[in-house]
DNA sequence: CATTTAATGTGTATTTTTAACACATTATTG
DNA sequence: CAATAATGTGTTAAAAATACACATTAAATG
């Protein structure tokens, strides 16, 4: 009595069965801001969360790569097109959604706020400190905390947090990042040699302006050096 | 024109085009034998990968858990019931299953080879060695790869491969395991030390039997240690 | 039973990495 | 010109990772 199917290899179902499932993609989108890390969220609209924060997500097109999706999503509603996304996880219970069966992936970008004041203030949207969020609509509470983990993670080993700032930075900026990411306080002076050793920076031969104490030096991020694949000799 | 969706909070498509994506489950099966870390993997039937090697998977259904899905994979296909399983990412391309838009989540598990020798020669399910997989059905090289990745992450800082391994083994088993993940040698003073260090390993008072040489003592994993949540006070 | 074999079991010195820590300097503010 | 609030710099100590050699033991061999 079963229909033929075009999974027929897969298992026992027909196609119909199979084709119940949405799938979505959710972003995680951190900026720095005010030395705190912050996530860009807004209002849920439907009843079962109204009022609550949301992520920024969309289902899925059935002509669509999922990672063109994300990237999708964050042009629709950043406005930005050339930034630092990744993919951390898949949460597939089956009630996450009152509307339906939606299966989402998580992804984490990290962006520099100032880029983008201009698409902000249209909606809901709000960029809100990670710290306070107690409670969010569906599972994107746990979904921001497996992403904020991984992040924290990313950060140790890899040069990703100059996503979360503008292209000349002073090293205090740079620490203080750090900090906001990984919740913690770090010495400066070790801090400081860590990353010239590391050769992550390249001096730019000038001094932070407008501030009331001495200016720091400004740095770029050493691009060169990670482009493509790592250079072997540094 | 459009139709009302129960999705519409999300975007423009109705309903009807967003169910045109089915959502499957792959599982990269670890084991280990003759000194080799190896993957489970069977014969493809569909005619564009026909013989080639392929990874164990299935459509997720629509009223379960992707995790359960997992779960359900491992214990139709392997007969095992409770064993290491976890998620590492999910493969969306348009085009990477010719019978239609299928997205996957990948998940790697390890066990122990004997345990479940039983079921085995039921099919073409094969245990391959991972080192000489040069080409797979589908995305599934990709799929292997990354999920090979992560495990080599993953032993490096937490007690994994002991569900690689019989409850009792010796340390050069253990020893070898690492080698075989981590495909290079390690000292074997070194490596002593640090499981001792790390109390990873309860001493058993028992000895090897039936090696041609002086037989070495055997442990079993630390379990206890890592119960829930790992104990402060060691 | 003595010898050979092939592994196990053990400790120390070296290097590298990480962590802790204090004072002089500089531009701005009042 | 004094007070402010930050920047910029080096050394020492502790911890972790690495390199490395020899005596011991049970089984197998003749």
């Amino acid at each position: 009595m079963k229909q033929i199917s075009r999974f027929s290899h897969f298992g026992e179902l027909s196609d119909k069965d199979y084709f119940r499932i949405a799938l979505s993609v959710d972003c995680v989108i951190f900026g720095f801001e005010d030395g705190e890390l912050k996530v860009l969220v807004i209002k849920c609209n439907i009843k079962e969360y109204k009022g609550m924060w949301s992520l920024l997500g969309d289902l899925v097109k059935p002509d669509e790569d999922i990672n063109s999706a994300s990237y999708r999503i964050l042009k629709e509603r950043t406005g930005l097109d050339d930034v630092y996304l990744e993919q951390v996880h898949t949460f597939g219970k089956v009630n996450r959604h009152p509307a339906g069966r939606v299966i989402t992936t998580a992804y984490f970008s990290l962006v520099n706020i100032k880029d983008h004041q201009l698409k902000l203030s249209d909606n809901e949207l709000h960029w809100h400190p990670v710290k306070d969020i107690a409670e969010m609509a569906f599972d994107h509470k746990s979904i921001l905390d497996t992403c904020l983990d991984r992040l924290r993670e990313k950060v140790d080993d890899q040069p990703v947090v100059f996503n979360l700032l503008p292209k000349k930075f002073s090293l205090r900026e740079l620490q203080s990042v750090y900090e906001a990411v990984l919740n913690c306080e770090l010495d400066r002076r070790n801090f400081r040699k860590k990353f010239f050793m590391m050769d992550w920076l390249v001096d730019l031969n000038e001094l932070e302006e407008d501030v009331p104490h001495r200016p720091g030096k400004l740095y770029k991020f050493n691009a060169a050096k990670f482009a493509k694949k790592a250079k072997k000799i540094s």
